[in-house]
DNA sequence: CTGCGACGTGAAGCGCGGTTCAAGCCAAGG
DNA sequence: CCTTGGCTTGAACCGCGCTTCACGTCGCAG
């Protein structure tokens, strides 16, 4: 019923030397071995989506660790998911607002482009 | 007309460690010296911003020194630039479900939250 | 004239997120 | 039995974005 560490790499996307190395951080356990080779469970999948998902986000390691750690009674890890809902949102915002600088740069005739007036304001807004 | 580095480096909230390597990488240049001092003109302050605002939206330094360069007639280039506007685009939509699966985890009673299905479906979608 | 402090330089160091390397073990196939 | 290939380990290394360090040079106040 275990998957083994190459499986479990190739559908995660994620090297097997991420895998170890997602280990020793604490964000994963190997639930049991083939020999010396790893083998993980199914839901190791999910966990892997999850924290790739995180990371690309933005999220640190340490602070995926952490929130995989969360259980419900934790109320001081829950506010920290609440500040992060917040800066997540903010960045949206400002996401939104680079892409439209882009999207306008794109097309724009200035030149040098960054002297664009109209692109200037959007980096304005964005800070 | 010029502005001191120590200006500079107040008022755009860098380092001057951070300003010298930004010239080291070619996103800046001082415009002049006072004796030893480096001195900027005023533009460089909203060059500083933009610089700022695009490597926060997860730009690499050395893409942002590319876009800084860039003239209208650079056809390579904006593609290149519209194509980073698809990317963030993607990175809008994603954060958008990450910041709502988010919201859902600070109120969520499930223990673990990571075995939430309402979660697990969130972090899914934001493949 | 003599500190003092903030700048200058190049080189080294740091934290992050891994990858790569050297050396070794193990299971399967020829 | 022996090779092959893919895993194991710890340790070293990498690229990024800076910061810190050691050492030197300014300009100004006392």
């Amino acid at each position: 019923m275990l998957l083994d560490i190459a499986e479990v790499s190739q559908r995660s996307g994620l090297a097997p030397s991420a895998l170890r190395f997602y280990e020793r951080k604490g964000l994963i356990t190997a639930d049991g071995r083939n020999g010396l080779r790893r083998a993980y469970r199914a839901e190791t999948l999910d966990r892997l989506a999850l924290i790739s998902c995180a990371r690309d986000a933005g999220f640190t390691l340490a602070e995926i660790a952490g929130f995989l750690r969360a259980r419900p009674s934790d109320t001081e890890l829950r506010e920290r998911m609440a500040a992060k809902e917040r800066e997540v949102g903010e960045r949206v915002d400002q996401l939104t607002r680079l892409r439209d600088s882009l999207r306008h740069a794109a097309v724009c005739e200035h030149d040098p482009l960054v002297e664009c007036p109209e692109f200037k304001q959007a980096v304005r807004r964005a800070r």
